[in-house]
DNA sequence: AATTAAACGAGACGGTACGTCGAGTCTTATC
DNA sequence: GATAAGACTCGACGTACCGTCTCGTTTAATT
C-alpha cells in the first residue's frame, strides 16, 4: 500500500550525478533548527540555505515551496508518530502521543503556519489531511472501536484533536497527564452506551 | 476597566488635520476583501494602500504590523460578536455562534495564520487572548453556570472551541446544524452530573 | 531643437520625494571607477550599487539595462567632448580630440562593448549614432568645410575615426602626436584638389 | 611554419575512446546559428550545448572560455578569408574581401564584442592579433608593396582596415561597390609619390 | 481671516529575499 | 578515456515589498 508521499519534487531517470543525501540531511535539519529558532514566519529560503551550507538552487531543486519543504521536514516525523500504530494502544497512550507530537517545539512552529496555508492552497491541505488528519482520525477510531461503541468517529476526532491542539496552540494551557486524563474521561463518558450518546440526535438537516 | 483594547497607534494631540474616517473604513474594507481574495500569507500593505486608494503612510500612521491591521480587520468583528453576550444565550446559541464566527471568509483565512504569528509575539499573543479566547471562555462558562453543573471551564473552552476550529479550519466537514447538536449533546453528556465526569479523577501531577 | 536626449528613466511628476541628485553622482562614479578596473563584461549592476553605496532599486529606478548605466557614465562625456566645438578648431585639434576621447580607460573599456550591444539594439544603437557618430561626423565635416575642399564627408568620417578607433582599440599602436599629424596629413591629401579626390570616381553601382 | 594556431584544448594521450568529430562540428555550426540568431552578449554555452545536442563537458573538453569558441566558430573562418591571398590580388579585391569579411551576419555580432573582451584578456588579443589583425596588415601591406611605393604601412592598415570596420558596424552606411572605390582611390591618393606623403611629415615626437 | 500643525498622496530611499539562470566543476553509468 | 546526463557551488539577475523618509498639498481647530 504506497501511501500518498512526499511532494519532494521527483528525479528523471537514472542517468547523470545522483542527488547528495548529506545534503537532504543538511536542509531537512536546518529547517527544524530554523523552525525553532526563529518560527516560521521568518524562516527564510536563504536562511536555511545557509545555515546547511548548501546553494540554494540545490534546496529548489529538491522542495518547490518553502510550505513543502516545512512539511517535509517538521510535519513528517509528526505524521510518523501518528502513523506508528501498535494494536494495543490505550486511548491514554493514543492522547498523550498527539500531545506529545504538538509539543515539538520545531513542529509547533509549524503546525499553524502550514495549516492557515492549506486553507488557501489544495494541494497542499490533501497532504496535510493524508498524512496527519487520517492518521489522527485513524488513531482514535482505532480506540473507539476497541473499546466496543460507536460514536460517530469525526466528531470525536475533532473533539479530542481539536482539543489538543486548542489546549497547546491556542489556550497554551497545562498539557499535562491531567489534560490527558480527563479529556480521555470526556470521550469515554459520550462513547459509553449509558450516557447520553451524540448520535441519538434523530435526523439532521 | 478599560478592556485592552486595539492595537491602532494613537494620534498625538488636537492639533492639525484630524485622521480621515473615510481612509480608516476604505483600509479596513480593503483589508477584508483582499484576506478573503488571496490570504492572509500573500496580503501585502502595499496591495492594502492601493486598494483602499490610500498611501502607504497612511496606513502605517494607524497600524505598527500586518498582525495589528489584520486583528483590527478580520478579528475584532469575531470578538464582538463573541463578546456581545445576551443573558438567555442558549448552548446551542454559544455554539453556533462560534461556528459563524470561524465560517466568514477573511476571518478563516485569518485566524490560523494570525494565532501562527501570536505563537512568537507574546504582545499579539496576548491580544488574541485578551479579544478572542477569553470571550469564547466566558461564552462557554456562562452556560455551564447556568445549566447548573460545574466541570473545568478550562477543559470545556478547550473542547468545544477547539472542536469547532478543528471541524472547520482543519478537517473542513460540515459545521452545520447537526454538528452544532452533537457537539453541545457531547458538552451535556459531560458535564451532567449523572455522567463521568472528568474533575472528579483525582489527584493530578 | 531638442537633441535625443538620455536613456534615463525619467520621473513621473513633481509629485512624491525627489530623486537624490547625490545618488546620481554616487552611481556614475562608481561605473567609472569599476569599468576601469575590471571593464565592461565583468561590470555588474550589484558591483556598482555596492560601490556607490546604494541600493539596488535605486538605480534601477534610474536605468533600465547595464548599457544605459555605461552609457551615461563612459559615454556621455565623450560626446560632450565631441560636441563642445570651437569656431576655430583645427584639423589636427579635432583628431586629437577623438584620439583623447578613446583613451580615457573608462570610456575605452565601454566603447567596443557598448557598439556590440548596439549591433543587436536599435535603440541603443540610435542613442550611439546621435550621441557619438553623429558629433563625431560634424567635427570632421566642419573641418573639411572650413579647409573649403569637398570631399565625401561621410567617408571621411569612417576614414578618420575609423583610423583612430582601430589604431587604439585594434592595433593598440602608439596614438601618439606623429599619428595624429600622419592621419590629418593623409585626409588633407585626399581632399587637396591638387589630389586624386575619391569624389572624382565617376558612376556608381 | 606551425601557425600560431587554435586555442582549442588539447587531447592528452591516443588512449581511450577518440573524441567526436560529429560533436566538434554540431558545436561550432550551434554556434554560428546562435551567434546569428542573439548575437554574442546572449550567446550561452549553455544554449550551445542544448543546441548542438552534446554535452556541456564535451564543450569545456575543447574550448575553455566562451571568446575561445567563437574564434574557432566565427572569426576563424574570416581569418581564412584574409590570410588566403593570391599573388595577383588588386587593392579593390583586397578591400572588397574585407567588407565580405565583415559582414557575415554571425561574424558582425562576433567581431566586436571579441575585441571588446580582448581589450581586458591580452591572450586573447595576441590571438585576435595574430589570426586577424596580421593577416589583414600583411594583405594592405602587400598591395602597396606591389604597387611600389611606400607609405607607412601599420598607418594604412588602420586608415583602410578602420574606414570599413567603422563603416560597416559603427555608421552602418552602406559598404558597396562605390565606397570599396573611394576608399582604395584614397589610400592610392596618399601613397602615391604624387600626392602628399603622410611619411614626409618631418621629425616626430 | 490668518495661522498652525498634523494628516495626506506620492514616491524615492536602503534593504532583504525572492525564484531563476548560467557559470564552471564534479560524479555516475554507459559506450 | 570520451560521452550524456544531471548534480553541485556560486554569483548575479531583475522584481517585489518592507518600513522609513521627504516632499508639496489639504484640512480643521485655534487665534
Amino acid at each position: 500500500m504506497p501511501v500518498a508521499g512526499t511532494r519532494r519534487k521527483i528525479r528523471s531517470g537514472g542517468l547523470g550525478r545522483p542527488r547528495s543525501a548529506a545534503a537532504d540531511a543538511a536542509i531537512l535539519a536546518a529547517t527544524r533548527e530554523l523552525l525553532g529558532e526563529v518560527g516560521y514566519a521568518r524562516l527564510t529560503i536563504e536562511g536555511v540555505a545557509a545555515r546547511a551550507g548548501v546553494a540554494k538552487s540545490t534546496l529548489y531543486r529538491r522542495w518547490a515551496t518553502r510550505a513543502d519543504l516545512v512539511v517535509d521536514a517538521a510535519l513528517e516525523p509528526v505524521a510518523e508518530l501518528l502513523a506508528n500504530r501498535d494494536a494495543d494502544l490505550t486511548a491514554e497512550d493514543a492522547v498523550r502521543r498527539l500531545v506529545e507530537a504538538l509539543r515539538r517545539p520545531e513542529s509547533q512552529a509549524a503546525y499553524l503556519a502550514v495549516l492557515a496555508e492549506a486553507a488557501r492552497d489544495d494541494t497542499l491541505h490533501a497532504r496535510v489531511q493524508v498524512r496527519l488528519i487520517e492518521p489522527a482520525r485513524e488513531l482514535v477510531a482505532a480506540i473507539g472501536r476497541r473499546e466496543g461503541h460507536g460514536t460517530d468517529p469525526d466528531l470525536l476526532v475533532d473533539v479530542v484533536a481539536g482539543a489538543v491542539l486548542h489546549r497547546i496552540l491556542v489556550s497554551r494551557g497545562a498539557a499535562d497527564e491531567r489534560f490527558v486524563r480527563d479529556l480521555v474521561a470526556l470521550a469515554r463518558a459520550v462513547t459509553d452506551p449509558s450516557g447520553v450518546s451524540a448520535s441519538e440526535s434523530g435526523v439532521h438537516e
